[in-house]
DNA sequence: CCGGGCCGTGACCGGTGGCACCGGCGACCG
DNA sequence: CGGTCGCCGGTGCCACCGGTCACGGCCCGG
């Protein structure tokens, strides 16, 4: 992104000095790529990224005191932030929402071969977003499903007329009858017809659910 | 998946016969992979696919006749469908959405590197699979935001009763108020109290807007 | 003991939805 | 070409649902 120019700066952040010799052995050994710090806990993390101003962060999640997530949040809200992936064993949906909100910019089961790990860091250095296999399926199924109710949602919505859908939207916003009237330019009681007929087409019986099935459409 | 003994099978689909050279050019010199089959169009595909029985099949989507995508839905239908990566020139919601929901295991953009496109072709018979940079930084972006709304909204419901979350969670499935006070054993009234307690709380004005507040809190 | 939440209830009233109807417009047809 | 038929938007009237108000019982902490 912003032109690394000699090799990639990595700092290790794990509680295990274990994973922390194994990953920081087999990054160092890598093509374009030096470890320049490690740490064991999120506090320690935050000062060897100021010491060592490293390019991208490997971080782990579950960590005494301060947990890589609040360490990412902290991370990322420096002026010229590292990239982070995040590392971890389980990919559980609460850790990959947590991670992707916190910031990170990829995130790895640690069972990924160390091939792939080397790969992910330059790929993430040069700007790329990386995931794990699981992960992306997760997020691609998601979509996908997300995607059927959408299709579903706007399908039920054909046979509607364009005014009764200008009402559909309106509904959607939870506007009142007086509202959406002022808004459209016609009578409360023309309305009423609309969200009428509305309710008989879609086979519903409130005005929420209107509002329900625009937003499963997608028409916020 | 099923074990792929021997080199990995491709068939190659984009209505440009210069652009299938080129990828039959790149893919059949790689390592463990064959092209055994080309065509011009999702009709052609599916013969083609059927002769064949490809592992993988590298699907255009914009291509005269049928499209990429309902080629993709047909394919994904077969008793032992192969798995399929969308190429694509432009990376659209509409498409990366389409693309996933009809069952692609793969979505690349077609400046990928070809190095890039044979290893997407590898992982993707592997069972792992593969988006774009681009893509994945979307999927990324929408699953943080979606999860900043989530937070905001859950925080706006923590001052709530448990009665009144009760009462919420029925209006967010779009029941009426006779039916809120059948499911909690109490009177219409008092649902119409807790509705009204509710709405002063929340600062709101409608029941539909509860209804939609709760959806953003994904109380579904 | 009493003040303040929370839950529950009945009476009142405005907003919402059901019904019958009308004017305008395009399609189809003799 | 005129008739007519169907659909869409618009309106008035009426029943009912949904929301506000004022009130009482309950439990808990001061």
């Amino acid at each position: 992104m912003v032109g690394v120019t000699g090799p990639i700066r990595v700092v290790v952040v794990d509680d295990d000095p274990l994973v922390r010799g194994m990953l920081t052995l087999m990054l160092d050994g890598a093509d374009g790529i030096t470890v320049v710090g490690e740490a064991a806990d999120g506090g320690q993390a935050l000062t060897a990224v100021e010491r060592h101003a490293p390019d991208v962060v490997l971080m782990d999640i579950r960590m005494p005191n301060v947990s890589g997530i609040t360490a990412t949040e902290r991370l990322r809200r420096r002026p010229r932030p590292p990239e982070i992936i995040v590392l971890t064993t389980f990919d559980t949906d609460e850790h990959v929402v947590r991670a992707l909100w916190a910031g990170a910019s990829g995130f790895l089961l640690k069972d990924t071969p160390p091939e792939q790990i080397s790969q992910a860091v330059r790929n993430v250095a040069a700007g790329a977003p990386i995931l794990s296999p699981s992960v992306t399926r997760r997020l691609m199924q998601q979509v996908a499903s997300g995607g059927e109710s959408y299709e579903q949602a706007l399908a039920r919505l054909a046979p509607l007329t364009a005014r009764e859908r200008d009402v559909v939207l309106a509904i959607a916003q939870g506007r009142s009858n007086a509202e959406i009237a002022a808004d459209l330019l016609m009578s409360v009681t023309t309305v009423k017809a609309h969200v009428s007929h509305i309710l008989t087409k879609l086979d519903l019986t409130n005005r929420t659910q209107i509002a329900l099935l625009a937003h499963d459409a997608r028409l916020v």
